[in-house]
DNA sequence: TAAAATTAAATTGTGTACAATTGAATTGTA
DNA sequence: TACAATTCAATTGTACACAATTTAATTTTA
């Protein structure tokens, strides 16, 4: 391998990374366009229907997003009636976005969304688990 | 695992695609601003830097991205020099992108970058092998 | 406790991404 | 060979994504 090998597409980790999140995302958009979600607003959906409130702040490090993507963001899916933003009252520099329940009702009509689009990604079950895990490892190791 | 397990962030196989691909491409951020060049832009640049021409439609094939993506993106490479932007004589539909030399000599000083990029990913050699085949295979069975 | 430092969200500006449409060029076919 | 179908790039419109800055609230500290 020649010095200028590892300027070649195909021999670079992050390529088929980059490429492969964005394909994968695409294959929910079909199920997603019919609530009128984004992947994006979907995954924020994913974390409410756990925590029920969380402010910003920690709902943009669990999604590994800033205030300036989720702020317009969380507006659009209160808009929608899927989501509440208030101001905390024990401080007021905190947002506190929380499920409604029209958004919480949505959960039973998205739980098969990740199912439908885990078949048409050929991996097996051992594949899909090293995948995770060396996936999280990256996560990890760029994170701090 | 109950029914709605599935819809956890964690046990999702998508969303650390995603986080770990943006993560991974920010730690490029810091050597493509030397050059005021972004991550696409970088790799518009790795297929020229061995292509030497070809057209949009194929770049953007190599590439995951359509033409919405790569017109403007191309504007600018071609505005910075490093790029040029001329008509198929043969079939005028056909917009051929060729490397300048100004182009091509940013070979030279970014060849470093996808090994010290590499270095702040804590994965050894054998576990950055299987995490590209294993992309490689999320994407081929994506795309079909 | 008043000023400085910190924190959190919003805003601003730039650059992707991509679906859908448009328009020009070429190809296939009746 | 006209004309319908196809192809390619550009355009339009929406939605992130993020760096940098701003603004307001809170905490620290002199």
């Amino acid at each position: 391998m020649n010095n200028f090998d590892c300027l070649k597409l195909e021999n670079q980790l992050c390529f088929p990374l980059y490429a492969a999140s964005k394909e994968v995302i695409k294959k929910y958009k079909p199920y997603l366009d019919e609530y009128g979600l984004t992947y994006t607003q979907y995954i924020a959906l994913m974390v409410l229907w756990n925590e029920r409130e969380i402010n910003v702040k920690k709902l943009g490090e669990k999604l590994f997003l800033d205030s300036g993507t989720l702020t317009p963001l969380l507006k659009k899916l209160e808009a929608k009636g899927l989501i509440k933003r208030t101001r905390s009252l024990t401080d007021e520099r905190n947002l506190m976005v929380s499920i409604t329940n029209t958004g919480d009702n949505l959960k039973e009509k998205l739980a098969s969304i990740p199912f439908n689009v885990g078949k048409c990604v050929n991996l097996n079950e051992e594949e899909a688990k090293t995948l995770y895990t060396l996936l999280y490892k990256v996560l990890k190791s760029t994170v701090d």
